[in-house]
DNA sequence: AGATAAATACTCCTTTGGGGGTAACCCCAA
DNA sequence: TTGGGGTTACCCCCAAAGGAGTATTTATCT
């Protein structure tokens, strides 16, 4: 292995927050904190341009949030390890974090020693988990993601009519034929939907309406 | 709280390996361990009488293995903390230890000390994990185990690996990174696949996916 | 040794999907 | 009456998806 330093990059949008967290790393002489952002926007094309080593990751932030962010990164090819940092100590975004590829998942109120630990392992090329996420993990995976149907409310009566189509599988110009309007109408719907529940693609939005009603069409 | 000692309960039919656990136990002035089981079907009306506070159990096991009797324990209703005991490091039954109820999963190759300190964790009412199973907990979340229905047989491995991560929303260019392949050969797999399941589209798929297994991860 | 299937990775091409915007129209509430 | 949400419809643009083909490598089964 090499002697080299490791680069990290902050993200976070409490200036006061990096402040404390680049002396925390400050402490190890093999961490060199080669990039700040305090957004998501601001970060990403940094990130892909720098290349880390290791992406410190606010997940409660203005404008796009942590997770967002998260994707995003990971769809641009960023191939840096990324540890989400949260202050919440329930945070189910947890599971969330860690499918859309997030290294390590840990608590901003966690002991500072530890935190810096956690942050080396993960360095190291190991998952990290705060030890309270580790519980929240656990909870999650024996109540099954249960959606709550409030985010169903948020959507039109068109809006959810036309989701219940995608999860039958069918195309745009399908559903505009069916409901007789145009498939333009219908792509404009679709994407009003998706950006209501937050979720990339027809196929996400499909998934995740057949768990809503438990399945079997 | 008290001041008593916490009871411990040890299920292995490694008479050895109970030997070993129960010496070092016996480290701590605090625990006890007040029974023992060679198998499943010895522990459960045991376990129900005596009600420890602790139940150590194996997950590798002759006849009713420790899943199995993780089941039936919490069946019969007994509310005793139990943490799965297992000698591989790369053991997916994390998952299944996890979602019936064990409040721990660790190595038997742990270094003794920290299996200790595991034990009193999961004691304080801890969710315990060793560090290796942090890792598989995590790729469970990014790696659906899937089933093999009747109409899945007729798809290869890769094809049918290839499913599932279409039932969990990923594009085709997230499925090639996961699985280190180009998104071209991804894109082949996805073709093949609809041609052997007679569907027109991923949504199709992923719908038809998830029906399959019941929906959720 | 030869055949077969699977997995990999290309090519070329067309359709579909999704984000951005603008704008009309209706209806209802402030 | 003015404003806003909902529905409709279009624009542009580009990424993603999917069909068809060829080809190499590895493994498995005659």
């Amino acid at each position: 292995m090499s002697e080299q330093k490791s680069s990290v990059m902050l993200i976070d949008d409490h200036p006061l927050l990096r402040k404390g967290l680049k002396q925390l790393l400050a402490l190890e002489d093999d961490l060199e904190v080669i990039a700040e952002a305090s957004s998501g926007a601001e970060a990403i094309p940094l990130a892909t341009e720098l290349d880390p080593d290791l992406i410190i990751l606010d997940l409660n932030m203005q404008g796009m949030d942590g997770i967002a962010t998260l994707k995003k990164l990971r769809d641009e090819g960023v191939t840096s390890r990324i540890v989400m940092l949260t202050v919440s100590d329930a945070d189910e975004d947890v599971v969330n974090a860690i499918s859309n590829g997030a290294d390590g998942y840990l608590l901003k109120d966690s002991d500072p020693e530890i935190l810096l630990e956690h942050i080396k392992r993960a360095l190291s090329g190991k998952m990290v988990l705060s030890e309270a996420v580790t519980q929240v993990l656990a909870t999650a995976l024996r109540r099954p993601t249960v959606k709550t149907p409030a985010e169903l409310n948020s959507l039109t009566n068109r809006e959810h009519e036309i989701l219940s189509f995608i999860a039958k599988g069918l195309s745009n110009k399908l559903i505009a034929r069916e409901l007789n309007i145009s498939d333009g109408t219908v792509k404009v719907h679709v994407k009003h939907l998706l950006k209501k529940l937050g979720l990339r693609s027809r196929v996400e939005a499909a998934v995740w309406m057949v768990n809503q009603q438990g399945g079997k069409v």
